[in-house]
RNA sequence: GACCCGCUAGCUCAGUCGGUAGAGCAUUUGACUUUUAAUCAAAGGGUCAGGCGUUCAAGUCGCCUGCGGGUCACCA
């Protein structure tokens, strides 16, 4: 499998057998650090250069890290080393380390990983450095890194060999922490509000909860085909049933379609459900909560995105779906009577409809989607789905053919869908019934009846809203991402043909 | 799935009209005890993504395949 060997690699190789003869682990063991780059650049950075230097019993640091750098200049030398929160410079000398490790330093290759004890000292150009006394070898790179001034570029080879793109370049690294960090915002945020963090099963009997193809897999001792699900939403509710009057899930989900910037197979989102509350409170909670992060995070509610720059400070347009079309085309849907009108002005405007877009309300989502999405790109709260695209939701009860839903738009991409939760088990049965009758007319995408679900409703849900956020989204938001895969630590790659 | 673009040394990139493959970083050897894209001198390193074709001659032109990127379609 290995293909030939490169002179660089064969050095490396011999080198590592060198240290090995010294009777040095190339794979060396702890090493007990003091401080990390960001920890000893903030205890002493104020010093100054004579105040270090004339320290009578100056102080001793251990730091470990990865070379990066390195400038041999005689029997002295230049290093960088990179750990987890940037670099520091070590300053290394045969009269203080003595010959033998110098001569280790000396051979030392960039992406080696070593350890090293020292003083803080400032250089005559003025940068913090380490002044070594005690140097360790601590792991040999048998494969040399990247051009170190240009870094890793090659998109390919950053999505396939993340860890190498982590040691390179910076912006990957802190766009991929920033995630982390978002994430941990957005449970502390729910924390601090009382809600309660749940896991409901990913492996699904019954495909629901969104219209999405999905992975299909076996288990073998049931004996029986699972999904792997396209959303936790039943389960979720199940549990609103059961009492459980705040919840949330953060978790991955999982849809067999198409990839490009803005969708992968699987992503992650966070679902929550709150008893007692709508539409509203959804809209409430969600300006509050992405607000939150931004600032938490970013320090700021206005912010750029590729060419754009989006304001989240709170006050977020909400508009109905049938104004949006209203504004783009001049076409009142509150006031076409019927379907038959409706799916003829479809026609006049050039706009596809297909067997299953049976229903007024197919109709109206046709032209949202044609006329207005791209449109959106300040945050808007687009509510007043239709009833046939959206057979989870509570209808509106002024005009039932619309739902007490909306989807958050920004930059014309969703980031948010939520519902006044449809708590009618009679209704939500027909709802079902209505979804297997699109599956028969050619939309594989319907979704599948889920008597257990209607039963549990048969119980009685508090009245509730919902709301599902994607994150990944989210995060690209935030990061100024252009690509999915940029917020993905392993995104998915074809594999390589032999 | 369709179309467009890309693939040359470990990395970043040149490569003109089709005429024996170039640079910088990295590597090796030598010099250098405060450098920082260290510097100076010398050297080694290539299945030009893979294949087929056109041609006296292909990194370069054509076709096929692979992988990647983008756009569209799909994904409410």
């Amino acid at each position: 499998m290995e293909n030939k060997l490169t002179e660089q690699e064969i050095v490396r190789r011999e080198k590592a057998q060198e240290l090995a003869n010294k009777g040095l682990d190339p794979y060396g063991s702890r090493f007990d650090r003091t401080h990390n780059t960001n920890t000893f650049k903030a205890e002493y950075s104020s010093f100054t250069k004579e105040e270090l230097h004339e320290m009578e019993n100056p102080p001793v640091v251990k730091l470990a890290g990865r070379i990066m750098t390195k400038r041999v200049k005689g029997k002295a030398g230049f290093a960088h080393i990179q750990d987890q929160y940037g670099r520091i410079q070590i300053y290394v000398k045969s009269d203080l380390v003595g010959e033998e490790s110098y001569e280790l330093f000396d051979k030392a290759d960039l992406g080696d990983i070593i350890g090293v004890e020292g003083h803080p000292m400032i250089t005559n150009t003025g940068e913090l450095s380490i002044k070594v006394i005690k140097y360790t070898h601590l792991v040999k790179a048998l494969h040399p890194l990247p051009d170190k001034f240009h870094g890793l570029v090659d998109v390919e080879e950053r999505y396939r060999r993340r860890y190498v793109d982590l040691i390179m370049n910076e912006d990957s690294k802190n766009t991929l922490i920033l995630r982390s960090k978002i994430i941990s915002s957005m449970r502390r945020y729910l924390d601090n509000l009382g809600y309660l963090e749940v896991e409901t099963p990913i492996l699904h009997p019954i495909l629901g909860g969104a219209n999405a193809r999905p992975f299909i897999t076996h288990h073998n001792t049931l004996d029986m085909p699972f999904y792997l699900r396209i959303a936790p939403e039943l389960y979720l509710k199940r549990l609103i049933v059961g009492g459980l009057d705040c919840v949330y899930e953060i978790g991955r989900l999982f849809r067999n379609e198409g990839m490009d910037p803005t969708h992968n197979p699987e992503f992650t989102t966070i679902e929550l459900y709150l008893a007692y509350s709508d539409l509203e409170g959804m809209m409430d909670l969600c300006e509050d909560l992405i607000c939150s992060i931004a600032t938490e995070n970013l320090g700021t509610t206005v912010i750029p995105f590729g060419e754009k720059t989006i304001n989240l400070t709170k006050g977020w347009r909400r508009a109905h779906m049938v104004d949006l079309i209203k504004e783009e085309t001049g076409i009142n849907f509150f006031e076409v009577p019927d379907y038959e009108t409706a799916k003829k002005l479809a026609l006049e405007h050039g706009i596809k409809v297909e067997a299953h877009d049976y229903g007024f309300g197919h109709i109206v989502n046709l032209f949202f989607e044609h006329y207005c999405e791209e449109k959106i790109i300040q945050p808007t709260f687009v509510y007043g789905h239709p009833i046939e695209v959206s057979p989870l939701t509570k209808k509106d009860p002024k005009d039932p053919r619309f739902t007490q839903r909306f989807e958050l738009f920004i930059d014309s991409r969703e980031y948010a869908n939520a519902y006044t939760e449809l708590n009618d088990p009679i209704d939500q049965k027909e709802r079902f019934e209505n979804q297997l009758k699109e599956k028969e007319l050619g939309n594989d995408e319907a979704t599948e009846m889920d008597i257990d679900f209607v039963e549990s409703l048969e119980y009685g849900m508090p009245p509730t809203g919902g709301i599902g956020i994607g994150i990944d989204r989210l995060v690209m938001l935030l990061t100024n991402s252009q690509s999915i895969r940029d917020v993905l630590l392993f995104p998915h790659m074809k594999n390589r043909g032999k």
